[in-house]
DNA sequence: ATTATCTATAGATCTATAGATAATGC
DNA sequence: ATTATCTATAGATCTATAGATAATGC
């Protein structure tokens, strides 16, 4: 059972490098450092640092994105709410993890497809999206990957400037709105 | 006269190539074949890796945010479509350089500070926000990373799957929401 | 003479592997 | 016996520097 433990270390502390640094960044000592470990280790039960970077895959947004309280709030507000509340409990933010992960995957391509199939298929059924295009999910999607990357990596609409309830009130009414269809041009 | 135009292409290279593959899996190699010169080359005239990253440090958003035409469209749709048509003539993106450059930058805190000042100064000028808290400025700029990091990164929205006038009507009209303050909660 | 540029290489990583040792299960 | 884990190290980079050579301006 110890063997167990150290590999969810290994891939804990693998998700959380790559986010933070980047693929090439991250090294595996890093890793094997934030795990307890020696590097050898991670070689021998990952195979690869590719492997590792595979095995260590983030939970994707669509998945992250269960909201546990305010169940009956409009879908818009509740994405919103989900990406404020992580930044507050400073937990790890798939949504800006995957645009950094797609970006340094070894195999880019397929990376970005596998990606953007999750994004479409998780978000379009929490609004309920039901369009052949779904040009609104898409649409959603951007907006929030924005408020993610804004808050996460620029630090845009810090709390000291703007109440987190304030923020999902008037972000989520953005994200609402557009699942509404209700601007138009 | 041949030494200034050595020097522009190995900044023109690493521009590309750090916004390509960030700092880390850049190496000055690979800048140099790209710039036609040796790697020694390269050095003697930056002095090193860190210093190469800070001169060929992208055009800010809020620089390269200039259209040349519809000029008289509202300053929302703009915006969108300046984005929408850089990626339609394969330009790079500054939207999308900017927050991978701040995640691996060698002094990420400052990197961060810069750039947010940058993008808040400059956007509030073209949307003429003139409110003390620059909040829907800030909401701008979201969600316009969001739209660049979108359809570069993750490949929403592409050009078969809507039209790019189309896009820049759908999308521009979100954000010139957020500059009336259209959409309140 | 000075400036631009190159070759060669030192020294520091980094991934990956080989082989040793310690712990566990039978 | 088998599994978990480590030490040691090979081989491949990568940044950076030293010193040589070619081109330019006086």
């Amino acid at each position: 059972m110890s063997g167990t433990s150290t590999r969810d270390n290994v891939l804990a502390a693998a998700r959380r490098l790559f986010a933070e640094r980047g693929y090439t960044a991250t090294t595996i000592k890093d890793v094997a450092e934030l795990a307890g470990c020696s590097p050898a280790m991670v070689m021998k039960m990952m195979g690869s640092k590719a492997e590792l970077y595979k095995a260590a895959a983030p939970t994707l947004p669509s998945a992250a994105d269960d909201p546990h309280f305010h169940e009956d709030e409009a879908p818009g507000y509740r994405l919103v709410r989900n990406i404020v509340q992580r930044r507050d409990g400073d937990e790890s933010e798939p949504w800006v993890m995957m645009p950094l992960l797609i970006h340094e995957a070894p195999d880019r391509a397929s990376a970005e497809a596998d990606a953007r199939d999750r994004y479409i298929r998780g978000i379009s059924a929490k609004i309920g999206d039901t369009s052949a295009d779904k040009l609104p999910t898409q649409m959603v999607v951007a907006a929030l990957l924005g408020l993610a990357g804004g808050i996460r990596t620029v630090g845009l609409l810090p709390t000291d400037a703007i109440d987190s309830e304030e923020l999902i009130r008037r972000y989520g009414a953005v994200v609402q709105a557009i699942i509404d269809g209700a601007v138009a041009p």
